[in-house]
DNA sequence: ATCATGCTTAGCCATGTCGCTAACTAATAT
DNA sequence: ATATTAGTTAGCGACATGGCTAAGCATGAT
């Protein structure tokens, strides 16, 4: 059985809860501190703090202090192991498509010998 | 702020956990019944089949019984979703980086003036 | 020195998830 | 007719998740 892959089901799950992907979008444009990703969410700040502990945790994001004010950054290419899961399946799809159409060719071929 | 996507939401989660993937890895390399999913897992049955109830419930696969025998087989289509958000994101990050470059030109130019 | 701001921590509650066993149904094989 | 096979349903338990409030603690403003 494929071994446990932790990171990717991590990942995954980062990216399942909608208020974090909301937050990753918002992040792309720039920046921000807390309170400004909080705002529109309509959470309170304890449970938009969580939701970036998670987005820290599997390296969505990284966040830096200054002062009493904490920025929190995009990370994109920590987004690379999600495209690469999708592309590799979607390339398995598309070898065994090809394998049926040259099953097909073969069928084709035996029938018109 | 972005307005709820559940079945994106329910797409991610589904893609969050690790049986859930190797159940669609198989799966691409061809249909299969649900005891040969089940064997490679090292998880009963039952706790197979609410696995591949909520690859169902997303669209990921499709399921057909013939018998007592259930074959499943896998919706490649359905991970589209994913990866548009995916390349989304990315397109928004490199439009950032476009205006951050474009901005570092002109306070090149300012400088130079 | 005091107050307001911005986050942080602790802890509660409801709900969801993932595993299991046990018991059931339906189809096939003997 | 009976036994086996393949899946299904029901329901339990442990733990995770996502929301909250209340209280704490630095930092910056007055």
């Amino acid at each position: 059985m494929a071994k446990h892959d932790p990171a990717l089901s991590q990942l995954f799950h980062a990216l399942s809860d909608p208020t974090r992907r909301a937050i990753l979008t918002r992040l792309a444009e720039g920046p921000a501190r807390v309170t400004e990703l909080s705002e529109p969410t309509g959470l309170r700040l304890p449970t938009v703090m969580r939701h970036l502990s998670v987005l820290e945790e599997v390296g969505l994001i990284a966040t830096a202090k200054d002062g009493r004010v904490r920025t929190c950054a995009i990370v994109p290419e920590a987004l690379a192991p999600a495209r690469t899961w999708l592309d590799e399946q979607r390339s398995l799809w598309e070898a065994r498509l090809g394998r049926l159409e040259a099953m097909a060719m073969k069928a084709m071929k035996e029938r018109d010998r």
